[in-house]
DNA sequence: CGCCCCATGCTAATATATTAGCATCGGCAT
DNA sequence: ATGCCGATGCTAATATATTAGCATGGGGCG
């Protein structure tokens, strides 16, 4: 499953990845995500486009639409994983996992440790 | 450290991209590399943009280019990494480790999740 | 030496994305 | 009822990215 996002142009993919963040959100809530934003009405018609585009569908909510992603994030977060696995690691979950845990801002606590643990138990039975 | 690829449109991303995965590369090993490839021409001149725009040098290898990122496939990734943790794991990069061990196609070998236990390990010890 | 091949430099045309303005509509409070 | 506010629809202008063509230049080999 490629990364759907591969195909958005800049903005286009800036608007997607705070749609992801919020999980939905509204052209306002949108706007305060982006880097260097544009106005309120460039990201409008840029959520319209990205609707057309069939990236983002909206709901109403009250007088407002609140736009949400076709793709859910758990596939969307699939395939970028797998893109940046392919890009940055010579395809190796393990290296990235790795790179993962030096991240300087990782701070793990006890209780995510002892999950990854669990996870990697798990991952070595399953080898079997 | 912002991903400095979050600024690139979408061909120059994709190039950036096949750069970071093939370390070094010519013209026509990007252009293989790329989805629904232009002309050898097209990729040709994104290079040159992007070496102007500071992304990518070049070095002569006999007659041709061989290009390179200016930033470190080390300081990329680790960029790339935290903009996904915080698009796609709500800035959990334990989370976002725990995905990956979850990838479908992640095949991890023992030896891999040996060194992977001696990480958390040490993150256990770094954390007193 | 001169030709050919394989590379790059440059430039112009086109396509696409991005931007923002203006018109409009509907609900709600006065 | 009506005026206002906060929202959307639409469209046109601009900026940017993308594409590909053509010219050029150097090196190696017959």
């Amino acid at each position: 499953m490629a990364d759907p996002r591969s195909q958005l142009a800049r903005r286009e993919r800036q608007i997607m990845d705070a749609i992801y963040r919020l999980g939905e959100a509204t052209a306002q809530e949108v706007l305060d995500h982006l880097p260097d934003p544009p106005s309120y009405s460039s990201v409008r018609a840029l959520l319209r486009v990205l609707e057309d585009k069939g990236h983002v569908k909206h709901r109403e909510d009250g007088t407002r639409y609140v736009y949400a992603p076709i793709v859910s994030r758990e596939k969307a977060r699939a395939g970028a994983l797998q893109q940046m696995v392919r890009t940055f690691f010579d395809g190796s979950a393990a290296q990235a996992a790795a790179a993962l845990l030096d991240l300087k801002d990782a701070h793990l606590s006890d209780d995510e440790l002892d999950r990854l643990e669990a996870l990697i138990e798990r991952a070595r039975a399953e080898d079997r």
